[in-house]
DNA sequence: GACCAGGCACATC
DNA sequence: GATGTGCATGGT
Protein backbone atom coordinates (compact mmCIF):
# COMPACT_ATOMS: atom_id res chain seq x y z
CA UNK A 1 0.00 0.00 0.00
CA UNK A 2 1.27 3.42 -1.01
CA UNK A 3 1.91 6.06 2.06
CA UNK A 4 -0.41 8.39 1.43
CA UNK A 5 -3.27 6.19 1.90
CA UNK A 6 -1.49 4.94 5.17
CA UNK A 7 -2.05 8.31 6.58
CA UNK A 8 -5.65 8.43 5.51
CA UNK A 9 -5.90 4.46 6.66
CA UNK A 10 -4.73 5.24 9.79
CA UNK A 11 -7.19 8.17 10.25
CA UNK A 12 -9.73 5.71 9.56
CA UNK A 13 -8.71 3.29 12.01
CA UNK A 14 -7.83 5.84 14.95
CA UNK A 15 -11.67 7.13 14.46
CA UNK A 16 -13.06 3.87 14.46
CA UNK A 17 -11.18 2.58 17.91
CA UNK A 18 -11.32 5.69 19.61
CA UNK A 19 -14.44 7.71 18.25
CA UNK A 20 -14.74 11.17 18.21
CA UNK A 21 -12.31 13.16 20.73
CA UNK A 22 -14.36 16.42 20.58
CA UNK A 23 -11.12 18.66 21.71
CA UNK A 24 -10.61 21.33 22.64
CA UNK A 25 -12.13 21.05 26.52
CA UNK A 26 -12.24 25.01 26.35
CA UNK A 27 -15.53 27.25 26.59
CA UNK A 28 -13.96 30.36 25.34
CA UNK A 29 -11.63 31.29 22.42
CA UNK A 30 -8.73 32.82 25.37
CA UNK A 31 -9.37 29.66 27.25
CA UNK A 32 -7.96 27.38 24.01
CA UNK A 33 -5.45 30.14 23.30
CA UNK A 34 -4.12 30.05 26.73
CA UNK A 35 -4.20 26.26 26.69
CA UNK A 36 -2.31 26.17 24.15
CA UNK A 37 0.62 27.79 25.16
CA UNK A 38 0.22 26.27 28.79
CA UNK A 39 0.54 22.90 27.73
CA UNK A 40 3.72 23.02 25.76
CA UNK A 41 5.88 20.17 27.13
CA UNK A 42 3.30 19.73 29.99
CA UNK A 43 0.19 17.06 30.44
CA UNK A 44 -3.33 18.17 29.96
CA UNK A 45 -4.19 17.62 33.89
CA UNK A 46 -1.54 19.79 34.94
CA UNK A 47 -2.62 22.61 32.69
CA UNK A 48 -6.17 22.08 33.67
CA UNK A 49 -5.13 22.95 37.31
CA UNK A 50 -3.43 26.09 36.23
CA UNK A 51 -6.83 27.24 34.11
CA UNK A 52 -8.73 26.64 37.22
CA UNK A 53 -6.95 28.90 38.92
CA UNK A 54 -7.49 31.79 36.51
CA UNK A 55 -10.92 30.80 35.66
CA UNK A 56 -11.70 30.80 39.42
CA UNK A 57 -10.10 34.31 39.74
CA UNK A 58 -12.03 35.34 36.55
CA UNK A 59 -8.93 35.97 34.58
CA UNK A 60 -9.66 33.80 31.13
CA UNK A 61 -10.68 37.36 29.60
CA UNK A 62 -8.47 39.91 27.85
CA UNK A 63 -8.91 43.05 29.36
CA UNK A 64 -8.01 41.45 33.00
CA UNK A 65 -5.00 39.57 31.85
CA UNK A 66 -3.82 43.20 30.66
CA UNK A 67 -3.70 44.48 34.28
CA UNK A 68 -1.46 41.86 35.30
CA UNK A 69 2.37 41.48 35.45
CA UNK A 70 3.96 38.51 33.70
CA UNK A 71 5.00 37.98 37.73
CA UNK A 72 1.46 38.23 38.19
CA UNK A 73 0.20 35.95 36.35
CA UNK A 74 3.33 33.56 37.05
CA UNK A 75 1.38 32.66 40.21
CA UNK A 76 -1.54 31.37 38.89
CA UNK A 77 -0.49 29.31 36.11
CA UNK A 78 2.28 27.68 38.67
CA UNK A 79 0.83 24.18 38.15
CA UNK A 80 1.36 24.15 34.18
CA UNK A 81 5.42 24.06 34.95
CA UNK A 82 7.57 26.93 32.95
CA UNK A 83 5.29 29.49 34.49
CA UNK A 84 7.56 32.20 34.32
CA UNK A 85 7.98 31.56 30.40
CA UNK A 86 4.70 30.76 29.65
CA UNK A 87 3.76 34.11 31.89
CA UNK A 88 5.61 35.57 29.35
CA UNK A 89 4.41 34.26 26.47
CA UNK A 90 0.56 35.09 27.69
CA UNK A 91 1.74 38.60 28.08
CA UNK A 92 3.09 38.49 24.61
CA UNK A 93 0.27 37.28 23.37
CA UNK A 94 -1.84 39.70 24.62
CA UNK A 95 0.00 42.98 23.63
CA UNK A 96 -0.04 41.17 20.19
CA UNK A 97 -3.75 41.28 20.76
CA UNK A 98 -3.94 45.01 22.39
CA UNK A 99 -1.83 46.28 18.97
CA UNK A 100 -2.79 44.43 16.25
CA UNK A 101 -6.57 43.36 16.78
CA UNK A 102 -7.25 45.96 19.56
CA UNK A 103 -7.87 43.45 22.02
CA UNK A 104 -10.57 41.94 20.14
CA UNK A 105 -10.47 38.23 19.09
CA UNK A 106 -13.42 38.85 16.70
CA UNK A 107 -11.09 40.26 14.35
CA UNK A 108 -8.62 38.81 14.59
CA UNK A 109 -10.76 35.21 14.15
CA UNK A 110 -11.29 37.25 10.43
CA UNK A 111 -7.95 37.34 9.82
CA UNK A 112 -6.68 35.42 6.43
CA UNK A 113 -5.07 32.08 8.30
CA UNK A 114 -1.97 31.86 6.60
CA UNK A 115 -1.39 35.79 7.52
CA UNK A 116 -2.41 35.39 11.14
CA UNK A 117 -0.23 32.13 11.25
CA UNK A 118 2.88 34.01 10.30
CA UNK A 119 2.14 36.96 12.82
CA UNK A 120 1.59 34.18 15.57
CA UNK A 121 5.11 32.90 14.53
CA UNK A 122 6.48 36.29 15.57
CA UNK A 123 5.22 36.02 19.06
CA UNK A 124 8.45 35.15 21.49
CA UNK A 125 7.15 31.61 22.93
CA UNK A 126 4.57 30.62 20.55
CA UNK A 127 6.82 27.99 18.10
CA UNK A 128 4.50 26.46 14.93
CA UNK A 129 2.97 23.80 16.78
CA UNK A 130 1.41 26.35 19.35
CA UNK A 131 0.34 28.72 16.43
CA UNK A 132 -1.11 25.68 14.56
CA UNK A 133 -3.36 24.54 18.11
CA UNK A 134 -4.41 28.49 18.13
CA UNK A 135 -5.64 27.84 14.63
CA UNK A 136 -7.16 25.15 14.82
CA UNK A 137 -8.47 24.69 18.47
CA UNK A 138 -9.11 28.26 19.25
CA UNK A 139 -10.21 29.75 15.88
CA UNK A 140 -10.89 26.61 13.72
CA UNK A 141 -9.27 27.03 11.01
CA UNK A 142 -7.52 23.74 8.96
CA UNK A 143 -4.35 24.29 9.91
CA UNK A 144 -2.43 20.66 10.73
CA UNK A 145 -0.85 20.48 14.74
CA UNK A 146 2.43 18.08 14.61
CA UNK A 147 3.17 17.30 17.59
CA UNK A 148 5.99 14.44 19.21
CA UNK A 149 3.54 12.22 19.25
CA UNK A 150 3.07 12.46 15.32
CA UNK A 151 6.97 12.13 14.75
CA UNK A 152 7.02 9.01 16.80
CA UNK A 153 4.35 7.32 14.77
CA UNK A 154 5.16 8.40 11.40
CA UNK A 155 9.09 7.27 12.56
CA UNK A 156 7.81 3.93 13.74
CA UNK A 157 5.80 3.09 10.46
CA UNK A 158 8.42 4.44 8.78
CA UNK A 159 6.44 7.16 6.51
CA UNK A 160 9.67 9.66 7.25
CA UNK A 161 13.34 9.17 8.12
CA UNK A 162 14.89 10.19 11.41
CA UNK A 163 15.53 13.85 10.44
CA UNK A 164 12.63 15.08 9.75
CA UNK A 165 11.21 19.18 10.35
CA UNK A 166 7.81 20.30 11.59
CA UNK A 167 6.37 21.47 8.15
CA UNK A 168 7.78 17.94 6.05
CA UNK A 169 5.52 16.18 8.65
CA UNK A 170 2.98 19.01 8.27
CA UNK A 171 3.01 18.56 4.34
CA UNK A 172 2.99 14.54 4.74
CA UNK A 173 -0.28 14.50 6.71
CA UNK A 174 -2.02 17.66 4.45
CA UNK A 175 -1.02 16.35 1.13
CA UNK A 176 -3.21 13.12 1.93
CA UNK A 177 -6.27 13.65 4.11
CA UNK A 178 -9.19 16.07 3.12
CA UNK A 179 -8.54 19.70 3.97
CA UNK A 180 -11.21 19.83 6.46
CA UNK A 181 -11.37 21.77 9.62
CA UNK A 182 -13.22 18.59 11.66
CA UNK A 183 -10.66 15.82 10.10
CA UNK A 184 -7.28 17.87 11.42
CA UNK A 185 -9.02 18.59 14.88
CA UNK A 186 -10.06 14.69 15.09
CA UNK A 187 -7.01 13.15 13.78
CA UNK A 188 -4.45 15.21 15.91
CA UNK A 189 -6.13 14.33 18.90
CA UNK A 190 -6.74 10.76 17.74
CA UNK A 191 -3.01 10.73 17.65
CA UNK A 192 -2.18 11.93 20.78
CA UNK A 193 -4.25 9.62 21.99
CA UNK A 194 -3.27 6.70 20.35
CA UNK A 195 0.52 7.94 20.98
CA UNK A 196 -0.28 8.18 24.93
CA UNK A 197 -1.27 4.68 25.10
CA UNK A 198 1.26 3.12 22.88
CA UNK A 199 3.76 5.12 21.66
CA UNK A 200 5.83 6.54 24.45
CA UNK A 201 9.69 7.18 24.09
CA UNK A 202 10.50 3.93 25.43
CA UNK A 203 7.95 1.63 24.95
CA UNK A 204 7.25 -0.83 22.64
CA UNK A 205 4.05 -0.31 20.49
CA UNK A 206 1.71 -3.29 21.79
CA UNK A 207 -1.56 -4.06 20.81
CA UNK A 208 -1.97 -0.61 19.23
CA UNK A 209 -4.57 -0.44 16.86
CA UNK A 210 -2.03 0.73 14.34
CA UNK A 211 0.38 -1.97 14.78
CA UNK A 212 -0.95 -4.10 11.31
CA UNK A 213 1.97 -2.88 9.32
CA UNK A 214 4.77 -2.79 11.86
C1' DG B 1 13.55 8.22 42.38
C1' DA B 2 13.70 8.24 37.47
C1' DC B 3 11.04 9.35 33.68
C1' DC B 4 7.71 11.82 31.15
C1' DA B 5 4.34 15.53 29.60
C1' DG B 6 -0.39 18.08 23.65
C1' DG B 7 7.54 23.14 23.09
C1' DC B 8 10.34 27.00 22.54
C1' DA B 9 14.36 30.07 22.64
C1' DC B 10 19.00 30.58 22.95
C1' DA B 11 24.04 29.22 23.32
C1' DT B 12 27.62 26.85 21.40
C1' DC B 13 30.20 24.26 18.24
C1' DG C 1 22.75 23.66 10.44
C1' DA C 2 22.86 20.37 14.04
C1' DT C 3 23.08 19.52 18.83
C1' DG C 4 22.59 20.65 23.74
C1' DT C 5 20.44 23.06 27.59
C1' DG C 6 17.23 25.73 30.65
C1' DC C 7 12.71 26.23 31.84
C1' DA C 8 9.35 23.51 36.43
C1' DT C 9 5.24 21.23 38.14
C1' DG C 10 2.88 16.93 39.08
C1' DG C 11 1.62 12.02 37.76
C1' DT C 12 3.16 7.19 37.14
Amino acid sequence: MKNENKIKQFYNILFKHYGPQNWWPGESIIECIIGAILTQNTSWVNVEKAIKNLKDNSLLNVEKLNFLSANEIAEFIKPSGFYNQKAKTLKNFINFLTTEYDQNLDIMLHEDTKILREKLLRIKGIGPETADSILLYGLNKPSFVIDKYTYRILNRHKLIPQQTNYYEMQNLIIDNIDRDTYIYNEFHALIVKVGKEHCKSRAICRNCPLEFDL
